[in-house]
DNA sequence: GTGGTCTAGACCACA
DNA sequence: GTGGTCTAGACCACG
């Protein structure tokens, strides 16, 4: 799992690193159970500073997609423990699709599009 | 064309004008030629300072949604000069999907939010 | 609405904070409305760093006490969104009445000490 | 008597396990005089380290909930030496009221729950 | 001027 | 050795 950050990027490091772990997640490349590095290693191995990884361990434990084990060490949950998308998140895709529209892509391009996403294709993070 | 803001949000307030014209283009509430309010008309109505107006304006204009004539006025263009979606918004909707997954929604069910979505429901700004 | 902080006690400074903040709020004494002091503000008047501040300030808000008003300020909500205490809390009150029982407090005196407490007497914080 | 203990929870291990013995005292399920196991042996049974059930047994010894007798023996007292809640419970207590309240919570249901707490009623630990 | 983010150190409780 | 907390600065986006 090597996370790839954009430090020039408008969003923050502590979400970018949040979003490649749910991405990890997802895609099964990091199985549930499986133990995450430590904050230290991260950071180091990352270049970013290790409150930055705290926060996005803080923000994913509080989603349920990692819970810390007190006896040392962070690991993979599998899956939050929400039934649905936040109303944050539908807003953004109402966004997106506003947006493809007015680009040009047609409803079957789009949703072949999300179709393709959904299953880990349309490679690059 | 009402914006409705939400001062409290986590998404800045240039931002949700910006989103709520793009929806109102794509929705058909704003036609394309269709003159958009003077600046400070806006930011009256809307209790938002004027700069924030003008940045939503600027970063529509930036995108090719609108054009400023010489005289000043602010008129729809109707569709982005872009061909496809931008880097960003993939990476966002590749996040989304991870987190419909992780949250045990499936793949057709997914696919049939985003085109609910795309088509104008899936009610509320 | 002055806070007193213990920086030798066992629980966190910005725990303290926000604990405080929510008894005010409890208490009457931060109206619903009424605007907090800036971070910046009650970092300096507190002589603490204004991360703890800032950290306070967020659970506050995660748990729905106050809300950030982007234009600037943070303003008291005035109660959780929650229904009912949360485990934790639970949990907290079993051990606590457990050890009144074993300090030989009688039901009754635990009772009147809870009603006393929720109708904030029981002075000095 | 078995300990469930939570080790994704916040409080620590230690606390987790000094606080089911004081529930367990208050019950009845461990009565005054009644032998607990060895450190070593609650390390074991529960998967902890016996530091952790050394420091359990510390605090429990410190507030004279429980005795070590020359022998290395370990048994229950019955009650703490304490005439009264300790400063820092009545702080917490003062808290959970607060939040209470702002929960929606009235005086009569808050007294109701106080009640059936220290009655041992409301389940699991 | 406001909050959000980040850094480079540091200390401490826990296990 | 792990995560949690804190500090004293700093920069930036937002309004």
């Amino acid at each position: 799992m090597l996370l790839s950050l954009d430090f020039s990027s408008k969003t923050p490091i502590y979400l970018q690193i949040r979003n490649q772990i749910i991405l990890g997640i997802a895609s099964g490349e990091l199985a549930a159970g499986e133990k995450l590095p430590t904050i230290r290693a991260l950071a180091e191995q990352s270049g970013v500073n290790m409150m930055t990884v705290s926060k996005a361990y803080s923000t994913l434990r509080q989603d349920g997609y990692i819970t810390t084990d007190r006896r040392g060490g962070t690991v993979v949950t599998g899956s939050s423990g929400a039934g649905g998308l936040s109303g944050h998140y539908l807003g953004a895709l109402r966004v997106i699709a506003a947006e493809a529209r007015l680009a040009g892509i047609s409803e079957e391009a789009f949703v072949d599009l999300c179709r393709g996403i959904y299953n880990g294709g349309v490679d690059n993070g």
